[in-house]
DNA sequence: TAGATTGTTAATCGATTAACAATC
DNA sequence: TAGATTGTTAATCGATTAACAATC
């Protein structure tokens, strides 16, 4: 009984799964009022969101913590632990690349890549940096699923277009640019300065 | 007219600010048609948005850029150059501090925050890198409206705790953590690995 | 059986889109 | 006046919430 989930779950499922992570093994069962408290959702939303699912909890009881994790996983399509490349090796990029999240929830970091040779080298926590010109060959195969761009905004669209030629049809940009790709590749913006200007407008209006 | 605006039109406002931004002055008069086409919106879309602003366009005409950027930086209130603290001094928060986006786009960069006396000093570009018992005393008088949370999962609580102490009323948070706040003070947050996760069920769900 | 909690169906709410009137 | 484009009102759509039936 799952169809294509509504956009809005998609977004909440990770949190969901991140929390689940968090408590089991040592809690077995869970409730989706616990599962609310602490992914700030509320509850009735919770259930709403894991019956897109399909039927995953037992009535009078509550969700098997492991097993729903396993679901979620399932249905985000993270069980294959996908390849993802960061382009651009500056200060975000860098950052990005040291970041032990993305290994700690499910994916494989491939190696970062930068046209300046003198970045070109190993990072100190071991993963390459290599030149741009690798990108393509490094994806043959599917071997990078997602490509993030931490690049400056110049060279943003640029890198976009070499991602799309590799194959890699999932882009997260880091650039507040408005990327043109085909049809079928995902693009998701994450725009730091545009959420403090968000966060500028609560200030104001109260 | 304008009453508060809808949550949906003041996330996207800083996008169209950011193409005026880019047009100004070379161009001195946008449709909503173009507006549209350089943030990746509908022309539509643009309209009623910018309709929650009061008429701020000229039928038959269009909008112009710069009294229109002028406007939109009013609504998100951006005129007065709110004050910015980053606490972590770590890799993400250092990219952060050597982020050019944060002053371009109207922020000041007040200094970076972090418990660790060995990273404690001025960073490259300028910016003071100071003890975490600095920040109290440095966002008095409003000096800081805004603290981004730059630290590992388990330190972000804390640290909001402090920032909702030394009055600070938002929160940018690129820890994976649900934090506790008082009601009024307003938390975003960045999760990096939750957008793989998202683009992950595209890849998964096609 | 009674209590708890899920999962579904219906109601509400808000956001997007369509249609069109206003006006430069 | 005719053409262009805004801004508003109404219609549609999707997402959230409420109510409740199902069932452990």
């Amino acid at each position: 009984v799952s169809g294509p989930l509504p956009p809005a779950a998609v977004s909440r499922l990770p949190r969901y799964l991140r929390f689940l992570e968090g408590v089991a093994p040592s809690v077995s069962v869970v409730s989706s009022e616990e599962i609310a408290e602490g992914s700030g959702v509320s509850a009735v939303q919770v259930r709403k969101d894991l019956s897109h699912l399909g039927a995953a909890g037992t009535r009078g009881v509550g969700y098997d913590a492991t097993s729903l994790a396993k679901r979620i996983g399932k249905a985000l399509g993270l069980e294959d632990r996908l390849g993802v490349a960061i382009v651009g090796a500056g200060n975000l990029g860098s950052a990005l690349a040291n970041y032990q999240g993305f290994e700690a929830r499910g994916f494989r970091m491939v190696a970062v890549y930068d046209v300046d040779a003198k970045r070109i080298g190993p990072l100190p926590n071991g993963l390459d940096v290599r030149h741009i010109d690798r990108l393509a060959p490094d994806a043959t195969g599917g071997q990078i699923s997602i490509g993030i761009i931490a690049t400056p905004s110049e060279a943003a669209q640029f890198v976009a277009s070499l991602m799309v030629e590799a194959g890699i049809r999932s882009i997260l940009n880091f650039a507040p640019t408005e990327l043109r790709v085909p049809a079928g590749v995902a693009v998701r913006r994450v725009d730091l300065a545009t959420e403090l200007q968000i966060l500028s407008y609560h200030l104001a209006a109260g």
